[in-house]
RNA sequence: GGCCGCGUAGCUCAGCUGGUAGAGCAGGUGACUGUUAAUCACCGGGUCACAGGUUCGAGUCCUGUCGCGGUCGCCA
């Protein structure tokens, strides 16, 4: 396979690249530790279902609890000094109401109804035999030095006077007393004992409430109790192995805060995914949204983690722009006297001029696409981070990105244990995600492609097919790099080593997800950028100040965008990305 | 925008070659002192998206409209 072509420089450029260049790449390298033992069972979620798995609603405190870290099970320590999770012994059976396999090797079923689905395939997912796994064996350890061990995680909802208790607080009180609030997520009773699940975004909390020992008032408030009423209980803290957290609450006291009528749309069953967006603003209190939207912080917050540590500086580019960036859909809206101002595609082109007034710099906020996509990788608003490094290559752009994707890949598998195994993701795939990634030549792509028959020809964009069969034969993301000229955006620089193509390169997810990244080095020649813009049929006049920079003291230079839903959906291993923000906007949702 | 599919109870869905509507869950009432989507018994619940057409008869067949989903393209 050949590798991507290397930069002709000038012998100004070779000095500058010497000092500047190579000392920031040894800077770069992953701070993380990363455990190498495998994790709790978990099971796989396939991406190509072709409808993606209804969402249950699980309110009992039987189910995992949610932002509590990775707790449960000891770390142990490895030979080689690493220290994760021991592996587990063999995954128990699927529960067949949750993930089936049809006939035709579609999770979920094929997503016709079980008549129709017999009928084609001869059988309906529930007709079968139960699925089991092994345990994927340990993997071998390579005998890397110990890292530097992270510092231990402060509790994630330490109390203080400002903050009251919360469910996650409670295994360190056992014994005590204490009060505190919250919704209720789920009710039962047998008569003269009742229980209720309460649920504060902490966690979970089974409540007992057994009649004769509670006082009169509370046993009547428990009988108004319905589906997120919200509460405030007083009891004792009492270990119980029964319960995921290991306690409950013996509840001497209970108070209704406020109300909530017996209508509320989102019951401990099976929903729609529409008749959940319709709901949003409620589907957000359930345990798997709380999870991913717990991987969603975890991921922002590694992200500004990553680009601190390296000195690079948060640029926050304008939303309202002139009609700049790429060639895509626009959302427009009037602005003053100046015309139409249009919602920002990308940040990069500010990231650039930043760059050279800070060298090192990130961009991470919204971005707006009014492209009439309707696929599951896309949404209208998605937030985008977009690094821009003076004086690096294309090569030194390709190890940021895959230093980056390992860091918060690593980061979540490191930190955000009990959130991946509420979601049944295969952590063990996520392991594997490592630098360096694979680099295949966009040339080389389309040959292996033809040999895999594919129609595509040289100088096409790749497709979704395309991309699948690429990264099929891998287990961490590959860059694709040095496409056609034609196929990509006008400020990509031209490939010195073959000028029909540019130096980009797409980072493509594992697993299926596609394309995270899209990155380049851009184009630093005035006159040839001049020359793309005119090409492109762009007004050159919009473009002046982004001239300006190739005028004044150009400097060698590339940045990459990564897309934050679709980095969230490929770890957190949701089929489609609209999971992985709080309030999706598509092409026929704007609401809620 | 192209192609494929869906629209039936509050929710998730059955309803086959046309014969006037079904289940589970949710809700109501009752039973039950350890439940984990608790269980059991009984009860209420429908303009089958909308508009035409074919037919003795349409949830079912045909046409159109509306709404939605999947996929492709665009891209992150």
């Amino acid at each position: 396979m050949r590798s991507c072509a290397s930069v002709r420089m000038s012998p100004i450029a070779r000095v500058v690249f010497a000092l500047v260049i190579e000392p920031l790449r040894d800077g770069s390298a992953i701070a993380a530790s990363s455990p190498t033992m495998r994790t709790a069972d978990s099971s796989s979620i396939s991406v190509n279902a072709g409808r993606p798995p209804r969402e249950r609603t699980r309110g009992a405190a039987g189910r995992g609890r949610v932002g509590m870290g990775a707790a449960g099970r000891r770390r142990v320590r490895c030979r080689c000094g690493r220290t994760g999770m021991p592996p587990a012994g063999h995954h128990r059976p699927l529960d067949s109401r949750r993930l089936t396999t049809c006939p035709s090797g579609r999770s979920r079923g094929c997503g016709a109804s079980p008549s129709a689905c017999r009928r084609a395939h001869g059988s309906f997912p529930a007709d079968g035999p139960l699925p089991t796994f092994e345990h994927p064996a340990r993997a071998p350890c390579d005998g890397a030095p110990a890292r530097r061990p992270r510092p231990a995680l402060r509790p994630m909802s330490a109390p203080s006077a400002a903050d009251p208790l919360r469910i996650a607080d409670l295994p360190s009180r056992v014994g005590q007393t204490v009060t505190l609030s919250g919704w209720v997520s789920h009710l039962r009773s047998s008569g003269k004992i009742a229980f209720v699940v309460l649920r504060d975004g902490t966690g979970l909390l089974q409540c007992v409430l057994s009649r004769k020992e509670v006082p009169e008032e509370a046993w009547t408030a428990f009988g108004t109790l319905t589906l997120e009423t919200s509460i405030t209980v007083t009891g004792s803290v009492r270990a119980d192995a029964r319960q995921v957290g290991g306690v409950e609450l013996g509840v001497s006291d209970l108070a209704v805060i406020g109300a909530s009528p017996l209508d509320y749309p989102i019951q401990p069953k099976e929903h729609g995914v529409d008749f959940l967006l319709d709901n949003r603003h409620f589907w957000l209190r359930t345990p798997r949204q709380v999870a991913i939207m717990r991987i969603r912080h975890e991921v922002e917050q590694a992200i500004h983690d990553f680009f601190y540590e390296r000195g690079f500086l948060r640029v926050d580019t304008p939303i309202l722009t002139a009609a700049i960036g790429e060639r895509s859909g626009l959302f427009s809206t009037e602005y003053f006297d100046e015309g139409n101002a249009y919602l920002a595609q990308t940040g990069q082109l500010y990231g650039e001029a930043a760059a050279a007034a800070f060298g090192k710099i990130y961009t991470f906020g919204p971005t707006f696409r009014a492209e009439k996509s309707k696929t599951r990788r896309h949404l209208t608003e998605f937030w985008m981070i977009e690094p821009e490094v003076a004086f690096n290559d294309t090569h030194a752009n390709m190890r940021l990105q895959e230093d980056f994707v390992s860091f918060l890949v690593q980061r979540c598998v490191e930190r955000r244990q009990a959130e991946l195994k509420e979601l049944e993701r295969d952590v063990s795939r996520l392991e594997k995600v490592k630098a360096p990634f694979p680099r295949i030549d966009y040339t080389d792509a389309v040959a292996t492609l033809q040999r895999k028959g594919s129609q595509v020809t040289w100088g096409e964009d790749l497709g979704a097919e395309d991309e699948a069969l690429l990264v099929e034969d891998y287990e961490t993301p590959i860059f694709i790099c040095n496409y056609p000229k034609e196929a990509k955006a006008f400020y990509m620089k031209e490939n010195p080593a073959d000028p029909r193509t540019v130096l980009c390169d797409d980072m493509l997810a594992p697993e299926g997800y596609g394309e995270i990244i899209g990155g380049s080095q851009r184009e630093d020649d005035h006159d040839k950028l001049l020359h793309r813009i005119r090409e492109e049929g762009l007004p050159v006049e919009a473009y002046s100040w982004y001239l300006d920079l190739r005028k004044y003291g150009t400097f060698v230079h590339a940045g990459f965008g990564l897309g934050l839903e679709r980095t969230v959906a490929w770890i957190c291993g949701t089929p489609h990305i609209r999971e992985c923000i709080a309030f999706p906007r598509m092409m026929h949702r704007l609401t809620p």
